[in-house]
DNA sequence: CTTTTTACGCTACCGTAGTATCGTAAATGA
DNA sequence: TCATTTACGATACTACGGTAGCGTAAAAAG
């Protein structure tokens, strides 16, 4: 059972994240060159082949290493749960180089399992917003006889349109803007 | 007035595109090399780059030329315009390699130039879309009081939401359940 | 100790996007 | 005719992502 071969330097995995952490961090998915960073690692660029298949899941793993996990706990009030976390989503995004997300979806596109990482990524959150959308539903709040997954869509979609598409901002205005137009106007207390 | 030094070769720049055209249709945007395309086209890469600043900006060219404009007439059924547009805008959008959207969409962010290029491709049917809802809005048959901006967004961004991020299929269904949610259900007659 | 297996570093290599330089061709203006 | 200006082709170059091959180091199995 135990392994076979020469072991894998253990610290090589950590040297390489931090720097292509450095490396990301002032100029985005261009920047980070493969050679700067195995030379920065110490590390040979065919060691770090062997570890990434390519330039864009070292990212990926860059990415899900850095995240910290937003803890979320429902307050009873759908319209407050739903404005929380489209806000979030929305200020994710906008704290992440946009060029980035859009290198990162072209990634995904393009190589299948960049495509599984990158929405394992989003999963989490997507699943919380689901699931508060799907009680609003229960509860009677949201009227649409739409089932959640395309309410949902509709939350979070516009945020990516606007960024990668249109160009256009995501203020937090925006964000409950959305959650507005499907849960219906606020009412009055 | 007249042109100081040598005239451009008129045959050039039709011979690129014809030649980009014919290596994109078979692999996409990353089939397309640019020393390919300059030795098809039988021209020096060197001039093939005084013409178009980047290869983004060459393929952006080429989809705009390759483009026929879908004329829209409205049919007074607000729903049905609806409708139409959205699922002609996700029709068109399965019928392009999805890699190739992406790329569009990252070289989009990364060169301004680009992006105002990819943006302005998009803006036709943007206003389209936004007219119909506007005129549905005072109409009183969209309740929303959200800005039809908004809607617009609600209708047109989970489609690039799908298949830039979730990767989920555009079904011709999907997006009459999209218009569903923002106009409400269908009314029996 | 020897063989086997895996990891590592190193060098060389390929195809790519994009740039710089240079000689030359084709036009205009004096 | 001659200088100027622009376009073109050709060559060489840089930096990049990614791969192949080789010698060697470190572990386990015999």
């Amino acid at each position: 059972m135990a392994e076979r071969g020469r072991p894998r330097d253990a610290g090589i995995e950590g040297r390489v994240l931090a720097a292509a952490a450095a490396e990301i961090r002032q100029g985005g998915y261009d920047a980070l060159s493969i050679d700067r960073v195995a030379e920065r690692a110490g590390v040979a660029k065919t060691t770090l082949y062997r570890r990434w298949a390519s330039k864009a899941e070292l990212v990926v793993a860059l990415i899900t290493n850095l995240r910290e996990d937003v803890p979320f706990e429902p307050s009873g009030s759908p319209r407050d749960d739903l404005t929380a976390l489209v806000t979030a989503i929305a200020a994710n995004l906008t704290a992440t180089p946009t060029t980035l997300i859009a290198d990162l979806v072209a990634a995904a596109a393009r190589e299948p399992r960049v495509g599984e990482s990158v929405r394992a990524l989003w999963s989490e959150r997507h699943r919380a917003v689901t699931a508060v959308v799907a009680n609003a539903q229960q509860a009677g709040i949201v009227l649409s006889h739409v089932s959640p997954a395309v309410l949902v869509d509709q939350l979070v979609g516009p945020l990516y349109y606007r960024l990668l598409v249109t160009g256009e901002p995501l203020t937090p205005d925006y964000a409950q803007t959305l959650v507005c137009s499907v849960l219906g106007p606020e009412e009055p207390r």
